[in-house]
Order: C-alpha cells, then structure tokens, then sequence
DNA sequence: GTCTATAACAAGATAGAC
DNA sequence: GTCTATCTTGTTATAGAC
C-alpha cells in the first residue's frame, strides 16, 4: 500500500494537537475531540487509557515539531547574533500563541509531572540551544565578555513567551514584534 | 459601625479573584466559587448576572490592583535604570504567575471585548509607564540614544512575563530570576 | 439577600454489541 | 477497531420559598 488513509489514532492526536493549543487542556474535552476526528467514543478509548493519555501524546508530538522547527533556524547559516535574530523573527500564528508555552499556564498540565515533563524538556533545550549560540558570539567577540550565556538565552526565550502575552491582551500581533525589536537593539553587537 | 463584617458580595469577588488566579477562566466554576466563599447559589445570581459578569469584577479588581502595586515601584526612588530594576526584581509569587498576563491565555477572555479589556489596559498602561522611564533614561544619558523607549518597554513587560512561563515550565522561580538578570545586564548603563 | 430545589446540558469514562 | 448505550458527576443557571 502507497499511500494509507490517516489512521483514526492519528486524527484524534492531530485534532488533540489543535485542540490544545487554541484552548488548553481545560478547555478540551473528549466530546470535542471526537467531532473534531470525525471518531467515536469507542475508538477513543480504545487506543488512549483517557484525556491525560491523550493528550500526553499529543503534548509529546507538539513538543518534538517545535523542537524540529527552532533547531532548523538556530543551526542556519549566519553569526551567532544572525541565528538569534532568525530565532526571534521567524514566521509565527502570533496570535495563537505558543502551543508549548501556554501549557505552563494549565493547572492540570503543571500539576502532572507526565504532562509537564516535554514542556519542561522543550524549553529547556532551546536554552541550551541559545545559551550555546551566545557563548560562541562572545568567543567571536560578537558579544561582550560580561554577558552570561545563561541569562541571556533565558531573556531571549522570555521575550518570545511574554511577546504572546502582550499580543493576544492587545489583540495585535506587534506587539510581540515590538518586544523583539527591543530586544534585538539590546543585543545587537557595536562592530 | 466602625468594622462591618465583609460582604458576602465581596467575599465572592475575592474568591473569584484566588481561583481565576490560579485556575483560569475556564477552569473557575461557580461551584468552587461558592465553596470558597462560603455563599449559597441564590447570593451569586442575586449579586452578579453569572459567571461573566462576576469574573468581570474579579478581573477589574486584580487589575486595579496591579496598577496601583507597579506604580509604587515604577514611581519610587533612584534613577530611571533603579526604578525599572527595581520593578523587575519586585517580590513576586512566581510560580503563581501573573494574575493579569494569565488571563491571556484564556479564550473565552480573549473572545469577550469585555472581560479583555482590563487586561489590555493595564498591560498598555505598564507599558506606558515603562517607556516613559526609558525616555527619562535616554535623555539623562544612562540609556542609549538608539533605544527606542516603546519596543524597550515591551522588552521588560515581555521578559516579565515570559519569566513566568520558564519559571513554571521548570517548577522553579529560578528561571525568572535568570532572564531577570539578562535583561539588566543587557540595559545597564556603562557609566 | 439568602437559601434549597430543580433542570438541562456537558464532562469523562465504562459496557457490551457488532 | 469502531459503534451506541449508559452512568456518574459537574456546570451553569432558574424558580420560588423564607
């Protein structure tokens, strides 16, 4: 066989996946799901132990993808300060919000350790990611020597999550482009 | 009567203020609401329409809140520079995140012009306030000329609230702390 | 103003037929 | 593997007594 339909198991973790990230956990419920998938109860339960065991794969899938998209940009071509920029500014559903972010903000995500371990996993890589990118620019001379690598790939990450915040409050997406913009200018090496 | 026992209308905006707080919009119900405060179901619909109109109260009230706990810090003593690192590094419940910026994460929030509102005014307010701190700072020489006061701002509020997402990310307030301290690095005057 | 009763509907899951 | 009952509990509100 070529090409097979997408099986039901991948429709309900594909419409979980969206689900999620325009409502949270709370806010989706196996009844939306399923009309969502086009599935029924029974299929339902029979492929996941429930709505944690659901959305676990889900969160997993959600966390693997974004993963695969930073590091693309973050191992491009260009300076450490270059790869940053494309970090910051790559193409985002601003409005949307961050599908891995906004899962800190559900209780019952923060709660169980199984759902919060891949979002916890996700970011703290892209730390790393971009804490390693800082330390190559400072041993470039492209960052001052005072910088911490740490703090600032932790400054970075922060103003792309809190960006989503001031965006969705002011129903725009500059101001996540704004926050950027300061950011970048904070950054930007003298040369 | 010098000290009137609290209303039971109060103590119903102060409950839905601790769990929309801690839960959300989505995850408060009236139920728990009422468990909290002790109230019986006929002296919330007596008092408020429903869930929204209450929620309402609740919201305008932790904004009010915020503003007034900002702008003591933002108006306070020391230079431009002391006065935002003085906001940034102002007690906070952390793990607790921000009881306005979760708000955001909300849907039905965000869905409602009415329930969003106080949220965004008191983010654009923040922000207000912070690049007019910025501006004091250019034109007193501790910033940079080529700062631009608005996207400045929109870096603090952002880091801010980003902080928060880390932080619960990895369930430790450290991570706040860490994108907190790259953020000053990043704005402190060279003097 | 506050209470209890009631209700219509959704959430989350189980049972068992096919 | 998928489907349709069925079940328990929670959500959000209304009605009407006190």
């Amino acid at each position: 066989m070529y090409s097979a339909a997408v099986s039901t198991q991948e429709r309900l973790i594909e419409s979980t996946r969206e689900l999620l990230w325009d409502r949270g956990y709370m806010g989706t419920s196996p009844k939306a799901i399923l009309e969502r998938s086009g599935a029924g109860q029974g299929s339902m339960y029979h492929h996941f132990k429930g709505k944690p065991d659901l959305a676990l794969a889900a969160i997993r899938r959600t966390a693997e993808e974004m993963r695969a998209t930073a590091q693309a940009v973050l191992s491009g071509p260009g300076t450490p300060y270059e790869r940053i920029e494309a970090y910051l500014r790559r193409e985002r559903d601003v409005l949307r919000g961050c599908p891995v972010g906004r899962l800190t903000m559900d209780p019952d995500v923060i709660a169980s350790d199984a759902l919060r371990a891949p979002v916890d996993a996700t970011i703290d890589w892209l730390r790393e990611q971009l804490a390693q990118l800082v330390e190559e620019g400072k041993e470039q001379g492209q960052f001052a020597r005072a910088l911490d690598a740490e703090e600032i790939a932790a400054t970075v990450l922060a103003t792309v999550q809190g960006g989503y915040v001031l965006a969705r409050a002011s129903g725009s997406p500059a101001a996540f482009d704004t926050a950027v913009r300061g950011l970048l200018t904070l950054l930007r090496p003298a040369s």
